[in-house]
DNA sequence: AGGTATTCACATGAAACTATTCTCTGAGTTAGG
DNA sequence: TAACTCAGAGAATAGTTTCATGTGAATACCTGT
């Protein structure tokens, strides 16, 4: 045992492979997004009358993960503030991503994170949404500045609040007189737009971009372009890149993907002792992301969403193969609440349950109609059985 | 045979409820002048 | 009298329940040949 530790440490301290893992990670900033200048004209272009002091239109980005939105928001931001800092004028430009949970998923966080950023204090809970709404505009007014607002992932926000508090945003100008908003919305649902209220889309939807994912041949060339800053020389075998690539262009062209299979091929490789990443890591690090996503979403779920999960295994234990249907799957679990003490939810809720499984990627349902003998999901499992019994102690140790 | 109508087994939606967390307020209490 | 404490009111949220309504197609039921 502590021999094998030994040697881990050993590898891991004479560190081989890396110069510099931090441009690999997701936080890292590069100086240039490659591909990507046509769209970063665009909103240049788009945000410019900022500098003349008027308030540009309200913007709508769309793109898959990964396709380098949030990364080009960024960029834009820091240049229009380089800008605005030099010639000194009231520009004020803030980001927030809705998808953080306990942060801003809620109208109510949204804005108290957006007054915190504006040097503002709230209390987490207990005041009333719109003296929350006047702390805001009160701010705002103070700053006597045109403010632009990056919501990044809006669309989650919007699915668990309603788009009123996009409306009652764009509405804010009106009352509004010493200070103006600008609203950029970055979404990765393109159907988004369409799904909200008329009034919003108009004015929300002002401008509209599009970024298309990457195409393996352009990550390609990202990674490369990363790899000669991240890594020592010739620690990359033939083929790597050109993996990483393809596997990160088969999910919809996600550079993220593709960045952080790398370097966790490299962190594997690293591992082992090598001094060269090889294609085989590749493949051992896509697998890994994978298992270490679906138990990371296991650990945070909640009690009766594990046990339904262990309903849904151990009848895909029982009879091999066969469709499991949401009946069987709330029978089974009922029967497990009874052995462990819990108590039974409804089969409405646990039909909610299911969908979030199938949303999460932990099963895979798809919605049949038996005629006659009704309409029901027809559930199969997509956890890969080598990490089952991980899962299952998972659930089992929290009880 | 061909056409309708039923019917199953859930799905999907909306509203309402519950427990918990948090702030704020004001009454009552305490300690010092 | 100022400072402190502490219970209760009010608000928001997550997770659920209750009630209501929707739905695709295999089957049962006709109907006229």
């Amino acid at each position: 045992m502590g021999a094998e530790l030994n040697r881990i440490f050993d590898a891991v301290a004479k560190n081989s492979i890396f110069t510099n893992k931090f441009v690999l990670q997701t936080s890292y900033t590069p100086e240039n997004i490659p591909y990507r200048d046509k769209q970063i004209e665009q909103v240049a272009s788009i945000l410019a009358p900022a500098l003349r002091g008027d308030r540009p239109s309200n913007l709508f980005i769309y793109g898959q993960t990964g396709t380098g939105k949030t990364l080009s928001a960024y960029y834009i931001r820091d240049e229009l503030m380089k800008r605005a800092k030099d010639q000194s004028l009231p520009l004020r430009i803030e980001y927030l991503n809705c998808k953080l949970k306990k942060v801003a998923d809620t109208e109510y966080r949204i804005l108290a994170e957006l007054i915190k950023k504006l040097g503002g204090e709230v209390p987490s809970t207990g005041l009333p949404t719109d003296q929350v709404y006047n702390k805001f505009i009160e701010l705002v007014e103070k700053e006597k500045k045109l403010l632009i607002i990056i919501f990044d992932e809006i669309d989650q926000a919007v699915k668990k609040i309603s788009d009123e508090f996009l409306y009652n945003l764009t509405r804010l100008n009106s009352e509004l007189s010493q200070s103006q908003i600008s609203l950029i919305g970055i979404s990765n649902d393109l159907k988004f737009l369409d799904s909200l209220d008329p009034r919003v889309r108009s004015s929300l939807g002002e401008e509209e971009l599009v970024f298309s994912p990457y195409n393996a041949v352009q990550l390609q060339e990202i990674l490369r372009e990363r790899s000669t800053h991240a890594f020592k020389e010739a620690v990359l075998e033939e083929g790597v890149l050109q993996k990483c690539a393809a596997y990160a262009a088969r999910e919809h062209g996600d550079a993220r993907r593709a960045l952080d299979l790398l370097r966790i091929s490299g962190e594997l490789a690293e591992r082992e002792g090598g001094d060269k990443i090889q294609t085989r890591h590749v493949d051992m690090a896509n697998e890994k992301i994978d298992r270490d996503k679906i138990i990371d979403v296991i650990e945070a779920a909640p009690k009766q969403f594990q046990l339904v999960l262990l309903g849904v295994m151990n009848i895909h234990d029982t009879k091999k193969g066969d469709r499991i249907f949401t009946g069987e799957v709330y029978e089974v679990y009922s029967e497990l609440c009874q052995k462990y003490r819990i108590e039974v939810l409804t089969q409405r809720r646990v039909s909610d349950i299911l969908a979030e499984m199938d949303m999460l990627g932990l099963i895979n349902a798809k919605l049949v109609s038996h005629g006659r003998h009704g309409r029901t999901r027809d559930i199969r499992l997509s956890i890969p059985n080598k990490i089952w019994n991980r899962v299952k102690e998972i659930i089992l140790n929290n009880l």
